[in-house]
DNA sequence: ATCAGATTTGCACACGTGTGCAATGCTTGC
DNA sequence: GCAAGCATTGCACACGTGTGCAAATCTGAT
């Protein structure tokens, strides 16, 4: 402001000034003067494979720790356009399935060298299609949708840009995403074989109101099943996806019929349900089996040994990490559509087969 | 790259075909040759508070939503110094209090225009130095530690280049740092009294083998009380902070004392101990009280019903948003220092007070 | 019609880094 | 001693964006 009759060494003073005032990370540029080379020779030391003799790497390490210099991944990522970060949206994040997911992935995705930016979706009334916008804005490399739905325009616009978009247990009929889902047709079939093995009749199955496709998939594959062997299931689909909601419908349900049977799409549903259950006076599993699906940790405690399917936690972020690794061969490049297998675990709330 | 006899289009063709093949994303000058203005326009069109015409803004509109054009962040922090990031350091995401805790701070970071940046410290065999290093590179606005004790050297550096950090139910005694705990001290006397107000005589603290600073200070404080009653307590530390080392404390403490108190330091703690003490035939809360720490929601399941000290996490994630917030100021910036009351809950555990 | 003032626009530089290319220095074999 | 070959180094440009400054355009009042 009004650079016209100051001298000439003010701006840049003033510039220096400035610098300090709001600028306080370390450049290479800072390294280079203090241990006497250019500016190159900083970002050869610390680029593997690059052509610098040990005498000027080992006098840049040393003025680097000195200065405590940190190279600028974001510059970096500016010229290489190759950001290791890899965005992830999830809701309900302490949900017992999602955290375990969540801790598995992001442990995963550091040892693997890449970094994870989370953007939790429980707030996103207008649908993920922004929080998946923003992530754009970073560069990723991949983008993980563990919760909502994104809309197959959004996800051409990630596939068009380069950055491959994996869904986990999520569907986008004709969309360019991976998906990975366990096989909850199969776990649900299994379920429903198993409490007909027990020599259950009157059999229900719980969900909650969400409506989302691995919820109805397993509640309709089960409730097939079931028609299969000529038996009408109950049902219960209301409320959230909580243990509450497991509660509730323990007592609803119970109240008007006399199961001894139930499927629950969701472990969570399943230890609300059993306590409900245990409440309206049921013995377990001697009136009432119940099954699970998803074996998260509560399901093995004491006070509930739930049956349960189980999904497998490594081969679902095993395949999440390999989709991101393979490489992106424009538009027409191969997509994942793992489906993976899953196995019932035999506690103590269903009765032996018969 | 010799453009002494090349025709003029040549490099330019060359440089477009480059394009193409690595680089998809849309930039700023694509969309202003689109909508026929400089590359400046579009910059302001995106910049809240820019002097924009409506006729430019909207051409300049209209052609990044054609071309799909996402503004590179990295490009603009980097000019700015201000990323919107905000590093978390965190272990153990799948226990559910930690998974509580980053639902709620990821979600309000996002409510705040926010992005977070997860890194799992759960292989961090070498402590978080690195992980906190590689945050660094990022150039985040704050970084939120969780979980693990960063030595205070690289604390300073993080201030040193104004990140501010925030410890969250963590110590680092002359480090510069925010420090946010809810009151282990006052929560593990409350919980000293109201067993001693129970009638209970013959009392244990029960904690796992990790040494943070969480655990020591419940586990003190509640020891001290009960020794100013003048009773001894039986002490258990060992294993990890899961729900089975609950079990196991209960069987180990329950075989060879007659115990009718106990406080566990953590509320999956509490739930095994439950568990192993009505394994081991003891009836809850008749012959034996327990009251756990943080309130989580298994806590309130209706096979525990257990009393114990919640943390209100509204509070807390509050508190670590606004140090956040909080500008820096140099070296000399005001620290928080909080210390975050906690309630007792009282469920079914615990015997009526005499 | 003219001119002052306000608004809009484009130029050019800055941010911190990676890397091709040419120049420099060093080694080696004769 | 000299030339050839090779490792090392520095220069300069590129990445995509924000913004100060001056030029250009528009507005409105005289």
């Amino acid at each position: 402001m009004g650079p016209d009759k100051i001298p000439i060494e003010a701006p840049s003073d003033r510039e220096a000034h400035l610098k300090r005032a709001t600028r306080n990370f370390v450049t290479s540029e800072d390294v280079a003067r203090l241990a006497g080379v250019s500016r190159s020779a900083v970002s050869r030391t610390f680029t593997p494979g690059a052509s610098v003799s040990a005498d000027v790497r080992h006098r840049v390490q040393e003025a680097a720790k000195t200065l405590g210099y940190r190279v600028n991944r974001l510059a970096r990522s500016l010229i290489s356009d190759q950001s290791n970060l890899v965005g992830v949206v999830g809701a309900n994040l302490s949900l017992p399935f999602m955290a375990r997911q969540l801790d598995e992935l992001s442990r995963a995705l550091l040892r693997r060298g890449m970094q994870c930016l989370l953007l939790n979706a429980a707030e996103a009334e207008q649908g993920i299609t922004p929080l998946i916008e923003s992530i754009l804005e970073f560069r990723v490399r991949a983008i993980v949708v563990m919760s909502g739905s994104p809309p197959s325009s959004i996800i051409d616009e990630c596939v068009a840009n380069g950055v491959r978009v994996i869904l986990v247990n999520r569907q986008a009929d004709d969309a360019e995403a991976d998906t990975i889902i366990s096989d909850d047709l199969g776990g649900a079939r299994i379920a429903a074989e198993r409490l007909l093995r027990a020599g259950c009749r009157c059999i229900g199955v719980v969900g909650s109101g969400a409506r989302t496709p691995t919820q109805i998939r397993r509640r309709v594959a089960f409730a097939d099943s079931i028609r299969d062997a000529g038996l009408e299931p109950i049902v219960w689909a209301s409320g959230e996806t909580t243990y509450e909601t497991g509660i509730e419908a323990a007592k609803g349900l119970l109240a008007s019929h006399d199961l001894d049977g139930v499927f629950c799409v969701t472990d969570l549903l399943g230890l609300g349900f059993l306590d409900g259950a245990r409440e309206a006076g049921r013995r377990i599993p001697e009136d009432l089996s119940v099954v699970g699906f998803d074996d998260i940790p509560q399901s093995a405690w004491a006070s509930y040994r739930l049956t349960t399917v189980r999904q497998s936690m490594n081969d679902l972020t095993g395949s999440v990490l390999s989709a991101i690794e393979r490489e992106m061969h424009g538009k027409g490049t191969a997509l994942a559509h793992e489906i993976l297998p899953v196995e019932l675990v035999e506690r103590a709330t269903v009765r032996p087969a018969t």
